[in-house]
DNA sequence: TAGGTAAATGAAAATTCTTTTCAATTCCAA
DNA sequence: TTGGAATTGAAAAGAATTTTCATTTACCTA
């Protein structure tokens, strides 16, 4: 089950956010789109369809949808921040390069058991974790021993 | 095999770059430290030893160092960037108090198996990782209880 | 060991990216 | 409808990083 726009904007009114035509727009095309979104270019296709909309509300639109965590924020080399719809199986994964930026993601991640003995050992109550793989894609490898 | 200063700065020369009393004091720490070192926390520490120091000349170091492959950058959440040097095992993991912030670290995390095969799967040369669990620990648990 | 040269340095300015401030506007529950 | 709190955009502020540039320095060569 993804989370569509609909879904989106039932939990917002619910947590008492407002719905601006703004804000449908800004979830219009996160809904929309499958690839990891800078707030830059997030900004850029809204832009095209709602123009007049500023940066700022892009910034503050991403902020409550990771507070409500409906979509998954991820730091990757060069231009830092990037976001992603949230994905069925509530963990999401990612193996960036580290030249290029560029990010596959991966879902399955098998650390039940690791989170279990952490868990016993330090009495922590975990809630979530955050995996990433650095290195370098095919196409950089390429360039880099060119 | 850890990467030691004298090693650090034996590849510096072999590549042509110089070997300055700056860089010296920036390795110097990089090569001491077990944590992660945001340019911003770098300086700090390199400052004390060696005032003067710009933190422009920090950022310069990281990128050789970078350039080079002897240290790792990573993004996280929060302060983006941070580097550390590189390891043997290449590990560096937390375990997050996403209340008080509070930071337990550990080393074993067996994601060898999950690494072979993300890097069959998806050609990168995986360089290292990024494993964060978060949660409450034990002290914040009872304050949320109460 | 002195001298020349390319590389490195620090300070300041310039860029980017992000957040804050604030007055005007808009959503929406009553 | 209407009142009031939330939201908006613009501009300013702030933070992080990079560029520029004149000066200094490491280190190769003679």
């Amino acid at each position: 089950m993804r989370l569509t726009e609909k879904k989106i904007t039932a939990m917002l009114r619910q947590r008492g956010y407002k719905l601006t035509p703004q804000r449908q727009a800004v979830l219009n095309v996160i809904a929309l789109s499958h690839d990891h979104l800078t707030p830059a270019s997030l900004y850029e296709r809204v832009h095209q369809e709602h123009p007049g909309i500023g940066l700022v509300t892009i910034y503050r639109t991403l902020a409550i949808l990771a507070e409500l965590g409906l979509i998954c924020e991820m730091h990757a080399g060069g231009n830092c921040r990037s976001y992603l719809l949230r994905r069925p199986s509530g963990h999401h994964h990612h193996l960036i390069c580290s030249q290029c930026g560029g990010v596959v993601d991966f879902t399955d991640c098998d650390l039940g058991e690791l989170e279990k003995r952490l868990s016993a050992e330090t009495g922590f109550d975990i809630e979530g974790h955050l995996l990433e793989f650095s290195g370098l894609c095919p196409s950089c490898q390429r360039t880099a021993s060119a």
